[in-house]
DNA sequence: TAGGCCATCTGGTCCT
DNA sequence: AGGACCAGATGGCCTA
């Protein structure tokens, strides 16, 4: 198995994906071929997400005013004739979604991590991208499915 | 410097 | 009513 992942993992890296995989080019697949050191890492990131935060310097909370919504601003996501409802929050209030929004992108990053940690990847100089790690994880998985389908039309019954 | 990626804010709908 | 979810906007950081 292991050395299979390795040609799974090799295929990706010459790009030469079976169209099959609907695999696009992006960046950070080339990097693969660049990096210094062409090593296989299973659950293995040189990244973490804190290191990555430290990266950042945390933006400064913007102006907040209480909020009164614009309807003419943006209109309703695919549903234009739905009744508007007129919803009035507080400065408290539009401070404590805030917060919630972002708890709620933190755990979506642990689950890209945990996701990341599971595809099988070389010892990247970057760590993938939110959408890398998803297209890598399709790839993947349709690999696993056809090796499964081959290991049971040729086992025997 | 342009483009990619990401964090954050925001206001909309959906759902309980 | 309020939290969850979603998508657009914005701006910072990084890399080619």
């Amino acid at each position: 198995m292991d050395s299979t992942l390795f040609c799974l993992v090799k295929d990706f890296n010459l790009m030469d994906f079976p169209q099959k995989y609907n695999m696009g080019s992006k960046q950070q697949v080339d990097n693969i071929t660049s990096s210094p050191n062409n090593q296989m890492h299973l659950n293995v990131s040189p990244w973490s997400r804190e290191r990555d935060n430290a990266m950042r310097i945390s933006r400064p909370a913007a102006q907040l005013v209480t909020v009164t919504p614009n309807f003419n601003s943006r209109g309703a996501h695919g549903h234009p004739n739905k009744s508007k409802r007129r919803r009035i929050i507080t400065v408290v209030q539009r401070q404590a979604a805030n917060v919630r929004e972002r708890k709620r992108m933190f755990s979506l990053n642990e689950a890209f991590d945990e996701l990341r940690r599971k595809v099988p990847t070389f010892a990247y100089e970057k760590r993938l991208s939110r959408i890398d790690t998803l297209r890598l994880a399709i790839v993947y998985i349709s690999f696993m499915t056809d090796l499964l389908e081959q290991n049971s039309q040729n086992s025997p019954m």
